[in-house]
DNA sequence: ACTCATGATTTGAACGATCAAAAATTGATC
DNA sequence: GATCAATTTTTGATCGTTCAAATCATGAGT
């Protein structure tokens, strides 16, 4: 297996010319059924494969898709990254994509390896993950017309509508909602709310979708609600000490629903620890965590953020990235995720060994 | 910023020929100070970078390793390869190396992958995880002349010195017989082993950590020994229940040394519900849940691991992927793990609000 | 049988870089 | 200043593929 062959081989063993090995590879339909069978046995035989950098200094294309690998795993959300990844990657081989990874410690690092990648040829376009207000990177992609799409819209709202900034979300307002919806109809009445502080882009809408549904409930005033908010920053204990002082302070709750799985996690902690083991609780990320400790959460379906990704780039059906011209209505993609429940919505049941 | 400069742009700016250009990027020495400088700054200033598929077209070789990522995060550990990665990706940057990714279900798809991504000259070299007895993907690529290392240890006895198979492993005896000579000292006698059932490479290794660390203590024979192992499949819940179970048959435990953070979060839950929140625990993999968790755990260290894949495949400092012939000690590396302590090792201090 | 359109196949060139060998330059020595 | 070796630079060929144009084959229509 040691050296490989070349097309050239092939076409002396078919008994036909470089070309017409070619166009069996790329273009069939042009190439006589007969030869084309002779030319399929040959490569069939020799094991051929063709050079992937031969192709891709010919065509201009590298069929490459780069993705940063972010510095540090963000805590118990960091495998939200990971199975995009594997779905991303699943999806693009599928249409002939390859993912390559890359790191960066700031985006001021991060503009540098986008540059090194793209002018090497390394990389055709590039998805953007971790966006945030004002990112200086969508701005340089654009003014580089370098072809991406970023997972996460962006949150100024002059972009929202832009045409050459293409972007995949997940409509965490809907998740939230069907959640809060979810528990008032399995009669839980007061269902509160534990989220980041503002302002928080993704923090914020997922705090609307408890709004709308909480709306819709009897006998909800600004008051009532305002009541039935925690906020914490993203942590396992930050969350855990929010509930408490918020319990302590008299707050009650017949379920509560959190911005992520971090949140619901300490949440669940300190419920236990005041004798609340039972209070349903519901996070966001569906991480492999809820999974494991049999917290129902809300599932970004990040096989569709990924689909999305590449319809963008690729268009529905398309095998390369072609920039094309999009108008706002096209240029984006706002996933609707589902609510997983486990474990009816109680808590770990502490007493349930078999 | 659209068309990107060639070699010969560079060489006609700097009026030298291509070549020059080239000893520029590749052997400086052999050119002379005056005109490496004028070369140099006229490809600053064309912001020329290299074609990547050209240059690897002409020298054969890739500079990529690939990866697979796996078919499913697994559960709470799956982190443990998106770190992993990420040392990897960003040493492989600085010796000039990427790292493409590909997918595969099973590992007959896998090998399916490699051939494609190594006939296609895409990639130089593999890295394997999640290798297993018997792994049919290690032969595959020892028999088709493909540069790999693996990371874990093959447990076939025969492999283990095999020069042709490189592989890079975490000590788990050891550091499990750390986290148990610290329980030790301070001044818990019975530490219980919370692992895998057998047989388990890694697993039984883990547990000979334990084993070793507790002979040292005064008292312990096989009996007190036996009694004080537990057993369950890597799942919090599996865990939970198991512990409850033990607990209930009368076992007791100053502390508590797990194989995963899985089995160490299932451990802790079930303590807690039976009035032992302060039982110390230790995990292992140091995973991000650990870290929210306030879980002490053995950390892989990672970082240390990549450092050892690169420096098998391409020499303490080489910059290119060159077959080598290694003797038997040279083709592996046992990397030492730390533990990380954590809240004192205790439980989660559950009234601890501030 | 001859023309012509259509389809199938082949040939020459190019993509952007590096290698190997040839040519030009430098500098030390007598 | 001429000679020769060492250093520096240039030229021609090549990596494996696809594009564009040219050639060859096929078959219908008169």
């Amino acid at each position: 297996m040691g050296n490989h062959p070349t097309i050239e081989d092939v076409a002396r063993a078919a008994r036909v010319s470089r070309q017409t090995v070619s166009n069996v590879l790329n273009t069939p339909e042009r190439v006589r059924p007969v030869t084309r069978e002779r030319v399929e046995s040959a490569i069939t035989k020799l094991g051929y494969r063709p050079h992937a950098s031969a192709r891709r200094l010919r065509t201009q294309k590298s069929s490459t898709i780069g993705i940063r690998l972010d510095p540090m795993s963000n805590g118990i959300s960091g495998s939200v990254l990971d199975s995009f990844l594997h779905a991303l990657t699943e999806q693009a081989d599928q249409r002939g994509m390859r993912v390559l990874l890359y790191t960066a410690a700031d985006p001021h690092a991060e503009m540098a390896q986008i540059r090194k990648l793209h002018d090497g040829a390394d990389v055709d376009a590039f998805v953007l993950t971790s966006t945030f207000h004002g990112d200086p990177r969508t701005e340089y992609l654009i003014a580089g017309g370098v072809p991406f799409v970023t997972f996460g819209r962006p949150w100024g709202v002059d972009d929202m509508n832009d045409p050459q900034h293409l972007w995949v979300d997940v409509d965490g307002a809907s998740g939230v909602r069907e959640a809060t919806e979810h528990l008032l109809a399995r009669g839980a009445a007061r269902v509160g709310f534990l989220g980041w502080p503002s302002p928080s882009g993704t923090g914020d809408d997922r705090r609307r979708g408890w709004q709308s549904a909480m709306a819709q409930a009897p006998g909800m005033d600004a008051a009532t609600l305002a009541a039935l908010t925690i906020t914490a920053s993203d942590s396992v204990t930050e969350a855990q000490s929010a509930v408490l002082r918020a319990h302590a302070a008299g707050a009650r709750w017949d379920a509560l629903v959190c911005a992520s799985d971090s949140l619901a996690l300490g949440a669940r902690m300190a419920a236990a620890s005041v004798g609340l083991a039972e209070l349903p609780i519901v996070g966001f990320d569906n991480t492999p965590v809820a999974e494991a400790v049999g917290l129902s959460s809300v599932d970004q379906r990040l096989t569709e953020v990924a689909a999305g990704v590449l319809e963008l780039l690729m268009g529905v059906s398309g095998k390369a990235i072609v920039p094309r011209e999009l108008t706002p209505g096209e240029s984006h993609r706002l996933i609707t995720p589902r609510l997983v429940v486990r474990r009816g919505d109680t808590g770990v049941d502490l007493a349930g060994a078999p």
